[in-house]
This record gives C-alpha cells, structure tokens and sequence, in this order.
DNA sequence: TAATAATATCAAGATATATTGATTTATTGA
DNA sequence: TCAATAAATCAATATATCTTGATATTATTA
C-alpha cells in the first residue's frame, strides 16, 4: 500500500506530470536546463524532482555539480502504464534549452 | 491532463484504495454495508464513493433509497491497471456484513 | 584554501483535501 | 400526506501539500 501510494501521490500534480514528461521526450536532462525550459524557481523543481526519484520515475547521475535526470529503468507495470498514459496526453510542452551545452548556464 | 489527474488523485487516499479493493473482491455493494463492513461513518463512506464515482472508477444503481455501487465496466487501460495493481497489494480486508438482506439496516 | 556555481534543504505562508457532525434530499409505506 | 430510512451535501476544523525566498551543501577551480 505504501508504495502504491508514494507512486500515485508523486503522479498527483501537474507539475510533476509535466517534468516526467517532458524528461520522457527529451531525455537525460540536467537540472539547470529544466529550470530554463520549464520557467521554474530552482527550490521549486528540486523538490518536484525528488519526490519523483523517491517515487522510483527517475533516476539522477551526478557530474561534478550538475545532476542529470532521467527516467528509471527498468520501471515496473504500474509506473510504466502511467508513464505511457502521461506519454499520449496532449500537453503543450515547452522547448529543450540546453544551458549545460553552451556553458551559459548562471541560474 | 485533466482526466488523468482525476484519476490519480482519486487514487491518492488509502481509505478509497480501501474502498475499490473492498467492492472489486465482495462485488456490488450498497452504501450501509459498506458502512458496517468498513466502519466509516456515512458522510465520510458517501464522500469518497463520490470521488470515485466520478474520477470513472466506480457507478452507482439506485434501488428504492439503497445505493448500490460496484467497479464500472469496462474500464479504460490505465484505471484497469490502477486496479489491477490494487489487487496485488497485501490489504487487511474486513469482512462483508451484508445488512441489506437481513433487514437489520438502521444505520 | 577561498570563491563560485549548481543543487538541495529549510521555514513560512498559501492552497487543497480529509474528517466530523448537522442538515437536506429522496424514496418508501402507513 | 406524513413519518421513517438511506444516502447526499454542507460547514467547520484539522491535516497535508505546494510555492517562495533564504540558507546550506557539494564540487570545481583559481
């Protein structure tokens, strides 16, 4: 039951919905090019992102001070039909910036 | 989003985990057993059944002043998976009181 | 080792959701 | 039509979650 609900209540925000969606399109991504792409606050998407990792929908890598992203695998049946259902909803899905790549990241 | 959200956050609460699992297991059931059999107070029973009832988990068959509620068929793939997945989870039931057809109903 | 940059955590206030007891609505049968 | 019963809704309070700005942590590099 518990971790039904740490999975479900991870998925209970659109914020959440967003970033897991936007990292299953994108791929790997690190945390200041989410910040820019997603016009979010840094305290604000930091803890959006834990609360999805401790939910077991992502996973991190850090290099040096960046952390990158990405959706764990393998997911089990639950989290991945979710994944797939967040997949075919019509979300109007911000564009990539790649801060990381071109060294301009100062957020 | 929207839907999905709905579905989530219906999802989002063990007493309604409680609840699906309860009627997916004993079947179509009405409101007072739910009642005795969950031991939860009406107002509280009534106001998850909504919740459930309309995030598409869950119909309703009125007969005379029972309400009789049972998992709503068919459902779509993800809420057929969340239940599906609420099977799986170790639950301690409790037992059917069924006090519609003895008539001792006067809760 | 000190300064800087990226990320994480904390504390306070705002918003949403759950619980309870009281009230209302709807149906049945006298 | 009135009384009784099942279920739904409401209002108040309690609890949990989200957002923000400030602060702490960690790794890099000068």
């Amino acid at each position: 039951m518990e971790v039904f609900l740490k999975s479900v209540s991870a998925l209970n925000d659109e914020t959440r919905v967003l970033i897991l969606r936007f990292i299953d399109t994108n791929g790997e991504s690190c945390v200041c090019d989410l910040q820019a792409s997603l016009g979010m606050i840094q305290s604000r998407l930091s803890r959006h992102l834990k609360i999805l990792k401790e939910a077991g929908f992502l996973r991190v890598e850090r290099k040096g001070t960046w952390a990158y992203y990405s959706i764990r695998s393998p997911l089990d049946r639950f989290r991945s039909e979710a994944l797939e259902e967040i997949r075919c909803l019509s979300i109007e899905l911000p564009a990539l910036k790649k801060l990381s790549d071109t060294g301009e990241c100062k957020i």
